[in-house]
DNA sequence: GCAAGGTC
């Protein structure tokens, strides 16, 4: 760095220096005036928690007067020019397109005159911002406020990353300029955060706040039903785990168990095929296996094992792991570390990073730690050669190119005004930081495989040959089991074979750390953010957490985005920010312009914009499923309740009557929605639709009446007619045709999980079967049941029908299928299909032939899946040849 | 009255 033409000889200049908050600016202050001539004074500026710390200082030879004030995080905030600001002030839609300006906020306004004070007597000023994208647009907001004050500024950007002595000093001399670009990437974000968030929020609150009554809001007419590209996704996970747990469906399993006991203790051998849901044929085998129980080792297997020790300490490591060992809230374990980094104890704790850089001095950090009590001899036996204990740390692919992962940068054997929280913050960092540069502990590990009558077992056991990390990283173990030696072909008579029953559980309710971890893996919010929409969610009635800190929604979240999942719209998933996120990194390395991803988002958005509100009728719907009518309602929203079309075929309770949704679309619904969520839809090219007095002569059960359809003219084919006099108790081909040309009102059924929206009576095979549980029937595609339950068919016959041909079709298509057994009948034994097993077979018209040379011909018969293979998946059958029954229609279709 | 991001 040159001196600069400000400096000049020996003159002292003046350098104001800004921090990102007060703490740093004094602890800068200190490191910096510490043993410098004439020590460091304090005043107060305006602000009165942003003081003054001044001291002298050389610079490169240069001597300098140092001024060392701060900010407190942004100086400057982003909002619309005036004439947009109150909500009635404009269309909402006008916001992606209304003029923003940076202005700083009233509560900033001391700082802000600080700063012009104190730059005015300045040459020089030193940006000390946090050293991440955030912190470089909080130095040009500095800037631009101290340039309006000092024109003739010379400007530069000390890079430091954590607040060390040696740090401090290192970077005060090698400073260098601000990066525009990473601040630039921070403005795109900030603008397309308010555009989506202000315009979308008013929207939706506008739409549905006066139109329910919102039965847990004392005010609701104060309500915001805000809506953000981080607390919407986040709400979204909250949601997507509810449904899930709604949708489960628990069932019964089978296993068998093997035990074997020796001299010292005992070994459990489990069963290979984990367990079967079919009572039956687990207890055929069952017995198969108790009429001969005699046990051969079939396989010994010994292999060396590896365990590895953590990755380098990133902040949502931090806090789950703290959450994990000590049951800290993340919010406590940031707060502690916090407080740990301003007292120099360990580095900067908001830090993706989670890799050293091959620069970091590693050992002077482990020799420091040499001295402690505890952990002292372990740091001390690491920087001995002769111990072979250390190996250069594995890294995790993250870098946040700001900070290093978290690491003690001060040695403490624990200090007085330490809570227990601290103590336990400080001991995880260096221990997890010693675990990372220590070799991984090995272990010897056996698998013994047994065979009985014909079934195997499996049994592993493992011995620690050498801990290594595990010796310092007390908060991880792994467990080892010993089993005695076996030898291949050896027999022996179990000590008990058991037949055990479990049931299968719905995964539970999202955690806190559930939560963060799903925030982190889409890249939900910062490290320091992520606690404020979690609290969001609760603040705006979205969500609660319960006694056991567990995350479900309120109705509000998930009508909100039920409403947005009818519309077929993902704007309660992650994806938008994360899309946002490359764009913003794009932005900051220089690959993509500022006004170029501007430009695309926001037109993207306001598209999307449009659609919502195109369809805002779905997220009335949605809402009028949880929420009562309000009579103050602004109106033209209202939903017409039709006429009884017939008794509902699926709950047995309600009668199904046709409705006409607020986007104009017909469906007949169950009226006892949302408890039976039968529905048909009805073809998108209807434009009226009426209940007649005539009823069906072919279907039922009870009677089903007709319906006079209107078509648009210009939406079916020329060969219908618009006038239709029609059944949807499933004889009218004309409806079906008709929905197969143009569709129906229904959202797409191809773009949601199955959202506990599942009847009651859906199958559990086909769902269990089905790894992408479909909330949708298979044959009118529709939502609400699934194929064995389509309301529209008048008997199952025409399902099945319908079912065979598509399958028959797709055996001729398809080159490979997998097999998945799901209930087993038993005609012969001991031929059974065996899961895991890697087999190929061919398909020959509508007949599948399946080969697998060594085992002889037996018959069994099995309800399977069909869908085409996944690179992953294996075979499971292992039977010469199959009946093919589908698992929907219960019909064999391959005779 | 709206977002998310800093920070107190």
């Amino acid at each position: 760095m040159a001196s600069g033409g400000n400096g000049g000889g020996g003159r002292v200049i003046r350098v104001l220096n800004v921090a990102e908050k007060p703490s740093v600016a004094k602890a800068v202050s200190g490191i910096l005036s510490r043993n410098q001539g004439g020590g460091m004074r304090v005043r107060d500026g305006r602000s009165r928690y942003n003081k003054i710390f001044e001291f002298n200082y050389t610079i490169r030879n240069q001597p300098c007067q140092m001024l060392f004030t701060s900010v407190t995080g942004h100086l400057m905030e982003l909002e619309f020019d005036d004439r947009f600001r109150k909500w009635h002030s404009c269309d909402p839609l006008h916001l992606y397109d209304a003029p923003v300006r940076k202005y700083v906020p009233q509560d900033k306004l001391d700082i802000k005159r600080t700063l012009e004070e104190e730059a005015r007597g300045c040459q020089w000023i030193i940006l000390w911002l946090d050293c991440d994208r955030e912190g470089e647009n909080i130095a040009f907001e500095v800037l631009e406020v101290c340039r309006q004050a000092n024109h003739n500024l010379n400007v530069w950007r000390a890079r430091f990353s954590a607040l060390i002595d040696r740090e401090i000093h290192q970077s005060v001399q090698t400073l260098v300029q601000p990066n525009q670009l990473f601040s630039d990437a921070v403005d795109v974000r900030q603008e397309i955060d308010l555009r989506i968030g202000a315009s979308f929020t008013r929207f939706q609150t506008m739409l549905l706040r006066d139109a329910f009554v919102l039965d847990f809001a004392t005010d609701d007419r104060n309500l915001v039903l805000s809506y953000g590209p981080c607390q919407f996704p986040t709400l979204g996970f909250v949601v997507e785990r509810y449904w899930e747990i709604q949708a489960h469906e628990p069932e019964e399993f089978w296993t068998i168990n093997c035990t074997h006991n020796f001299d010292e203790g005992s070994a459990t051998f489990n069963w290979m095929r984990g367990h079967l849901f079919d009572y039956t044929c687990a207890v055929t085998i069952y017995e198969m296996c108790i009429q001969e129980p005699t046990a051969t080792v079939s396989k010994v297997k010994q292999q060396e094992k590896l365990k590895y020790p953590p990755h380098p300490l990133s902040t949502i490591e931090l806090e789950k792991r703290a959450s994990r060992y000590f049951r800290m809230s993340s919010e406590q374990t940031m707060k502690v570390a916090e407080d740990l980094y301003q007292n120099g104890f360990i580095s900067y704790p908001r830090t993706e990073t989670d890799c050293f850089s091959e620069k970091t001095d590693l050992r002077t950090m482990v020799q420091e730690q040499g001295g402690h009590p505890v952990w002292g001899s372990y740091a001390q036996r690491l920087l001995d050669p002769q111990s072979g204990l250390w190996r250069n740390p594995s890294g995790g692919g993250h870098d946040d190119k700001a900070h290093p992962p978290i690491h003690p940068t001060k040695f403490s054997a624990g200090e007085s005004r330490w809570s227990q929280d601290h103590h336990r913050v400080y001991e995880l960092v260096v221990r997890h930081f010693l675990a990372c540069v220590s070799k991984p502990a090995v272990g010897a590990e056996t698998t013994v495989e047994i065979d009985i009558a014909g079934e195997s077992f499996f049994a592993c056991g493992r011995v620690i040959l050498a801990k290594n990390y595990l010796d310092v990283y007390r908060f991880e173990s792994w467990g080892g089991s010993v089993i005695p030696t076996y030898t291949f072909g050896q027999q022996f008579i179990p000590r008990s074979l058991t037949l055990d029953s479990g049931v299968t559980r719905p995964p539970p309710l999202l955690s806190e750390a559930d939560l963060l971890g799903c925030m982190d893996k889409a890249g939900i919010g910062t490290d320091a953010t992520m606690h404020d929409h979690i609290k969001k969610l609760l603040d705006r009635f979205y969500a609660i957490k319960d006694s056991s800190t567990r995350f479900s929604p309120t109705k509000l979240g998930e009508a909100l985005v039920m409403g947005y999942d009818d519309m077929g719209y993902e704007l309660w998933k992650p994806y938008l920010r994360a899309m946002m996120e490359c764009d913003m990194k794009a932005v900051s390395m220089g690959t993509k312009r500022k006004t170029e991803v501007l430009e695309t988002c926001l037109q993207q958005m306001k598209a999307c914009f449009l659609d919502a509100r195109a369809n805002k009728g779905k997220l009335f719907e949605a809402m009028a499923i949880f929420f009562e009518r309000s009579n103050r309602s602004s109106g033209g929203e209202q939903q017409v309740v039709g006429d009884v079309v017939r008794r509902c075929g699926l709950c047995l309770e309600s009668d199904m009557v046709l409705r006409q949704k607020p986007d104009g679309n017909f469906m007949v619904g169950c009226l006892g929605y949302p408890q039976c969520r039968n529905v048909v839809w009805l073809p998108g090219s209807l434009s009226e639709a009426s209940v007649t007095e005539n009823t069906c002569t072919s279907c039922g059960p009870g009677l089903v009446y007709k319906i006079q359809f209107r078509f648009r003219r210009l939406e079916i084919p020329p060969n219908y007619s618009a006038q239709h006099i029609g059944c949807i108790g499933g004889c009218d081909d004309i409806l079906r045709q008709l929905v197969g040309i143009c569709g129906t009102g229904s959202r797409s059924s191809s773009n949601t999980f199955g959202r506990g929206r599942g009847n009651p009576t859906a199958s559990s095979s086909a769902q269990r079967g089905n790894s992408r549980a479909q909330g949708s029937c298979a044959y009118c595609r529709q939502t609400g049941h699934l194929s064995n339950d389509c309301p529209s068919q008048a008997s199952r016959s025409c399902t099945a029908r319908s079912q065979e041909v598509d399958l028959q079709n797709g055996l001729e298509n398809l080159q490979s299928l997998v097999i998945h057994v799901e209930r087993l009948a038993i005609c012969a034994l001991p031929i059974l299909p065996a899961t895991g097993e890697e087999s190929s077979f061919h398909v020959n018209h509508g007949s599948a032939i399946f080969s697998f040379g060594k085992i002889p011909s037996v018959e069994v018969s099995a309800q399977i899946l069909l869908r085409p293979l996944a690179a992953e998946e294996v075979v499971v059958a292992k039977v010469l040849q199959i009946p093919v029954v589908c698992h929907l229609c219960q019909q064999q279709v391959n005779q």
